[in-house]
DNA sequence: ATGAAAATTTAGGTTTGTCTAAAAAAAAGT
DNA sequence: ACTTTTTTTTAGACAAACCTAAATTTTCAT
């Protein structure tokens, strides 16, 4: 199936916005997030749907279907291996990748994203914490952050470590910090940025920044 | 100066067109290398005079203005970086590539063209031998070809090696080959790849395939 | 439940880049 | 030089993706 430059945007807007818990995404939403007029979405709408990507009832708000969810998470693929590619071999910051990304996403060839997977050594997230589905547009992981930048009062779970020498291992296990542990930030100190968290609802302790940028939390 | 994807690409054309030493493009020319109607180019060509990126007599033919040159260049440079990506960091083979670096020549901002420049160390040729130009559009060198791919007849300088053991040069030094040599090829044996070659006017000698896929060669 | 507000769709229009058919200009042959 | 052929341009249309303005449907508040 073909879908143009934009009608891949279309999708993956609707994807982004169903995502939280949203079954039907509606024509304002799509507007907002694409900076269109809801005039031109509807006109879209019909035209996504007689492609049979999405399910739409007029007045009722859209949802994908099961084959416009797979172009989408194609085009997430896509999207976060380039991100992937920009931070980690041409040293751009997280915060600078998007734009670009959002135009190499649309770049068609299989094979070619194939090859930059591979290149990158199949990478499970993108720089900002987010997985990125496989050719099948699976994707089991959720989004991690490390400690150091998840919200206050934030419940969440420990899924990874940055850093794995014996000796940071030793210092988590006396702190009775292990992956799978619920940590909640109770308190963040502006002055050198160490944190108070809450482990497994039990044991409040003190963490440096330098320790909590190295755990990676998926939050809930 | 904004151009769209399409303008882009007319503006390469008309450089690549230019090439083979004609001055002034003409509108048939242009449509056969896009794939569109002549009367599709004549509308084009007036949009692209009035930003001043050719110059365009009716019925006369364009040539590229100045600015038209180069942001002509600025995609050829992409163009062929993004081949020597796909090559050599994803190992595609260089006749593979061509296509992909359709799309990806077109994808805004020069800081990613920049680093992808000095990520892949500055190359000076693309796969298929052609010079890539710098950040303001010069290109000193000319495209070059392995010998043994040089066609039957044509006359070429030895502009560079692959290989530079000193087994190799010794081997070239015994038979007369340097940089700088006049190189004609005078027969190919189809058994073994195998080269009759004419040296500066002079003197003909058989060169191995191997030999021949590691010299590299200028044409006229 | 009904009238006002908000959301959405339709109607009609624009721009970009394409097309076909017809007209105009240039080139080529005799 | 003058006709024929080729090349190029103009005229008028179309599809994609957008817009504004107006109409319609839904939702929300009283």
């Amino acid at each position: 199936m073909f879908l143009s430059f934009t009608e891949e945007n279309y999708l993956k807007a609707i994807y982004h916005l169903s995502e939280d818990g949203k079954i039907d995404v509606s024509t304002n939403a799509i507007s907002d997030a694409l900076n269109t007029k809801p005039a031109s979405v509807s006109d879209m709408l019909k035209k996504l749907s007689q492609k049979e990507v999405i399910n739409y009832i007029k007045y009722q708000g859209v949802s994908l279907t099961p084959s416009g969810k797979k172009i989408a998470l194609q085009i997430i693929r896509k999207h976060r291996l380039w991100e992937v590619f920009l931070v980690e071999k041409l040293k751009f910051n997280w915060d600078e990748v998007h734009e670009i990304a959002e135009q190499l996403e649309h770049i068609q060839s299989n094979l070619l994203i194939e090859r930059l997977d591979e290149f990158l050594g199949f990478p499970p997230f993108d720089p900002h914490g987010d997985p990125i589905p496989n050719e099948r547009g699976e994707m089991k992981a959720k989004k991690h952050t490390p400690l150091s930048e998840t919200d206050l009062h934030n419940q969440g779970k420990v899924i990874g470590l940055k850093e794995t020498s014996p000796l940071f291992l030793q210092y988590l296990d006396k702190a009775g910090i292990y992956i799978g542990a619920k940590i909640k930030v109770m308190d963040k100190i502006e002055f050198d940025g160490s944190l108070e968290i809450l482990i497994d609802n039990k044991k409040t302790i003190l963490v440096s920044s330098e320790v909590a940028k190295n755990i990676l939390i998926a939050e809930s």
